[in-house]
DNA sequence: CAGCGGTTTCGGAAAGTATCGAAAGTCATG
DNA sequence: CATGACTTTCGATACTTTCCGAAACCGCTG
């Protein structure tokens, strides 16, 4: 069951697109297992347990866990516990813009922060020097700074707003 | 030479800034030594060849070679020759906000116009079908490739634009 | 057309990640 | 407090990516 070619068009779609999403992913940084349950309850209608995305993507019970548990920490799938059942199961964010806003915040936190305290720090280390080099060097390390600070202002200040309040003024922007 | 704690404050702070930004870059999706070898060329203040950028960095000849090319590839390094010298010698784009929509474009095409693609076929393959499973694949599929198209857009628009006329009025939606 | 400076390619080694499968842990319940 | 249902952890393995070093290549010049 749920294999390639099951005849059902519609299985048959959603398996493209588990599989291929997964394959992108890595293209993101992504690991494909990740990827892919994620695009699994993405398209769900209803909440998998452990054992169905297992089952779904033939991933073996310590590697689902693990990124399900790591999808839940990312803020991208939340778990739900299902009266009467003992058994856990994860439905996805499903609303696009709050997907982008959870990945924007995040990423934000994980990789651009970092990458301002790098420069940050560099920048401290050479702020007496006075010779051309380290001019250039620290104009350069300054502008760079200057532009990731930016970057990441603009995602806080996006991430925080309402779709509604930005949608539409990108789309008339865009025009 | 140019080992860690050389004693020279801004010989430190490069290397730091190369090595740490390798580092970061492996986060994006950058190999470490493309990371690297970017990192160093921007905050050289003349162009290096493929042998200083060895020694720098204490990689190989075949691995320097493979990723210069690759950010010529890239776009954000140009080889530059110099009279009466028969080496070639590499540079990079040191103004930051070219090298934002120069990666901006190239990720657009790799990554973002790929996935684009795969939303558009899985649609397409599912576009008949009536039942209620159908219906909601259906419509998720569509509001993701609504958002990554107008994504798309925004990147396109943005990188097509002047800094002189994007970047003040960011400054000033920010505010 | 041989020698030389320089670049590119390529097979194999090494490093780094993702994944598996089994064992250990947790927790409500009878 | 023992049991069974389920979750988490973890060491070993498989796979992917990166990197090295040497050999092949290219084009100029004498």
């Amino acid at each position: 069951m749920s294999d390639d070619a099951s005849g059902d068009p519609l299985e048959d779609a959603r398996q493209t697109f588990v599989r291929s999403w997964g394959a992108l992913g890595t293209s993101w940084g992504v690991s494909r297992t990740m990827a892919m349950i994620h695009a699994l309850l993405l398209v769900s209608d209803v909440p998998l347990s452990t054992d169905e995305v297992m089952a779904e993507l033939g991933a073996s019970r310590g590697n689902a866990n693990t990124n399900l548990r790591e999808l839940v920490g990312w803020g991208l799938v939340r778990r739900v516990i299902v009266e009467g059942e003992r058994r856990e199961y994860f439905e996805a964010e499903k609303d696009v813009w709050t997907i982008f806003c959870t990945i924007a915040r995040e990423r934000k936190r994980r990789e651009i922060e970092p990458a301002l305290a790098l420069l940050e720090s560099c920048l401290a280390g050479t702020k007496g020097l006075r010779s051309a080099k380290a001019k250039a060097f620290h104009k350069q390390l300054t502008e760079l700074a200057q532009f990731v600070q930016t970057a990441n202002s603009v995602l806080e200040r996006i991430s925080a707003s309402e779709q509604s309040k930005v949608i539409p003024a990108i789309l008339k922007w865009l025009k």
